[in-house]
DNA sequence: GAAAAGTTGAACTGCCCGGTTCATCTTTTC
DNA sequence: GAAAAGATGAACCGGGCAGTTCAACTTTTC
């Protein structure tokens, strides 16, 4: 992380345009965002912007990896640990809950799905960094587990997948969609405890 | 369904337009999408477009709306039966993993996320034709199931999300964000066993 | 068969936006 | 403190697109 090992930045606002760009790209998408739009937000000239990225897509992919690696280390602290399945789990289902109802992790969603066509990579690059870590981690604590005793799984991928995909039940469509109102700690709780005693009817060993 | 109970429509070649513009909005979404491009691909003159609806807008709101409908009308044929769960279930996951890795519904939900901001009564308009209807039909089946003694469910409202969800492990992700190949007969039949494999463990009748 | 209704194509307006240029100003560096 | 590097802002270009207009043409209607 020394300071020249970057081949693109040079000069002194570099990150105040990347903070910027990434504030209206996430306020507008990308090709709501303009480029003037990005330059004011940034306290930056336009020539400015232009003598960093060549244009405005270069400057976009940049934002996003930028953005997914930052989301991607400081969300890899906790690790799986040795209390009972269902503290495990729980926390596990309450820290991805958090994380797709959060502003951040709607928008980049959005993003990527809005702009997945245009660019490719992008949703590899956000699933690389996010989704993938997240069930490489469950993966990991399944094994743990199996070999303790306290779960049975054949299939350890698609248990993991399945988990985070119960974890969305009811709040993803209401938040994709803009079904009924805010989402209530109340309902969070509902859909947490819900996949967690699903998941563990199926692969939780008895007693 | 007389001929004269919509107060837009005057003219022949309505539907024209309508399917036109419905080409060119699932290939290009909206901002994507020009409005001359609709017009040449409907066969029809940007002139006799615009006397039609006052603006794109309108226009694409319009075809959402329809293709929702049609969408809703035609596959609500298929009823809940007195067969096995297993069965029933396993018919039910088949049709719903059939719909969202549909070339359609894969479009439409692009386009709802992509535009929500844009069009916030679109996505709700898509959930109610799609998804809620899925959903209720699910909710009637349950209890049917309940009263037959072949489930048991408290909050099935939940359990209906819960199994759409388990249907979308791995398959949604990878569609989406573009990982992993085309998705195999393979693939979908492993999802589909796994969700209903998960969903009788929790809610099945013992025996 | 003539009037009315509908359709056409093409040109045109106005706007926004991505990207460039440049003369001038500020900061860094030694 | 002067040269070099970086930053400025405002003007400008070119292109694409939504939406308008209109005179000529086609279809419907009675």
């Amino acid at each position: 992380m020394n300071a020249a090992n970057q081949e693109i930045k040079r000069g002194r606002k570099y990150g105040q345009v990347l903070n910027g760009a990434w504030e209206v790209f996430r306020r507008d998408g990308f090709e709501g965002a303009s480029v003037d739009d990005i330059a004011r937000e940034s306290g930056v000239s336009k020539a400015t912007l232009y003598s960093y990225f060549p244009d405005k897509r270069l400057l976009f992919l940049e934002v996003a990896k930028g953005e997914c690696c930052r989301q991607a280390t400081e969300s890899s602290d906790l690790i799986p640990c040795k209390a009972a399945p269902v503290t495990v789990l729980t926390g596990a289902a309450t820290r991805m809950v958090d994380f797709f109802l959060s502003d951040f992790g709607m928008r980049v969603f959005r993003i990527c799905v809005a702009e997945s066509d245009r660019f490719p990579e992008l949703g590899r690059e956000f699933y690389r960094n996010g989704p993938a870590l997240a069930r490489a981690r469950l993966v990991d604590y399944f094994h743990e587990a199996e070999a303790r005793g306290e779960l049975r799984i054949t299939d350890k991928d698609l248990a993991a997948d399945q988990f985070a995909e119960l974890c969305k039940a009811d709040l993803f469509s209401r938040l994709v969609f803009g079904i009924g109102g805010p989402i209530s700690a109340e309902d969070r709780a509902r859909v947490i405890t819900g996949a967690v005693e699903t998941f563990l009817a199926r692969y939780g060993v008895a007693g």
